[in-house]
DNA sequence: CTAGGATCTAGAGCCGCCTCTAGATCAAGC
DNA sequence: GCTTGATCTAGAGGCGGCTCTAGATCCTAG
């Protein structure tokens, strides 16, 4: 586990791209500075690994960019801004509660029509009758 | 419940925007044609408001505007792509399921830190210690 | 007759989040 | 020395999904 990654292989190994990279470390969203090389080149550490694992976890549940750019620089600015912290991961968590409920809303919705679907399909490929009346809610003739 | 509705009505009661409920029938979400009435100001009837009801729900879960025009013409359409409409439907119930995953990861997490946190806050506010190496992952010192 | 409010159209603008381009630089292998 | 491949910077471009603007039209109340 060397700790002088390129950003190659920090692309390869996260699945970010390399311009996501550069775009997020612009951005500010990266735990420490990146090291630079002879020539300029970005180093990256197992560390930063760690980090973009985390905010591909934040990403991947829709946290905004804006709000993980604030908890970063929370955590570099080093302790004594705990209760910060809490309360940017707080606001994500009531987001997240919400947006669960929405997804099941959703789920219970589309289990419903697929299961009428399915029904109807069923009885069309047995050829036992062409009674539309059992169409879902929302999609009877108009 | 008349099925003489204006554009101002549906917005009031659908909470979107005016604007938004333009936008969506240019997109051809919108289960029929719009009325329109003498002067050529929109007319929408109870059913609009139903299917509206129906995309925001599916809206609220990230179905995309370009998968919920789709189905929309399957309906128009008529009998006969039940197929096709199921498609589109366990599509969504796929990224569902997936969107659930990513949600549930990013909340243990979140709850993990925020546990950590509020142990760290209590702490320091009862003046016990000042003892760091409790510090969520990723978040240590650099 | 007139003023206010609701609606219309076409089109521009904005925001978040990437994604890509152009042109330069550097390191390694032939 | 020269090519190839990885990297660099600054900045443009793209896409999804709205959101708003300008200027016209129409309806109703005073």
């Amino acid at each position: 586990m060397p700790d002088i990654l390129s950003i190659g292989q920090v692309a390869e190994r996260t699945g970010l791209s390399i311009h996501t990279l550069r775009f997020y470390e612009r951005e500010g969203i990266l735990h420490s500075p990146v090291r630079r090389g002879a020539g300029g080149n970005r180093v990256y550490s197992e560390q930063d690994i760690e980090w973009l694992t985390l905010c591909m976890v934040l990403r991947a549940s829709d946290m905004p960019l804006a709000a993980i750019r604030r908890y970063t620089e929370l955590v570099r600015e080093g302790a004594g801004n705990e209760a910060e912290r809490l309360a940017v991961l707080r606001r994500h968590r009531e987001y997240l509660i919400a947006q669960m409920a929405n997804l099941s809303e959703c789920m219970d919705l589309i289990n419903y029509k697929v299961g009428v679907y399915e029904d109807l399909i069923d009885e069309g490929t047995a050829d036992h009758s062409c009674n539309r009346e059992a169409l879902p809610a929302d999609e009877g003739p108009s």
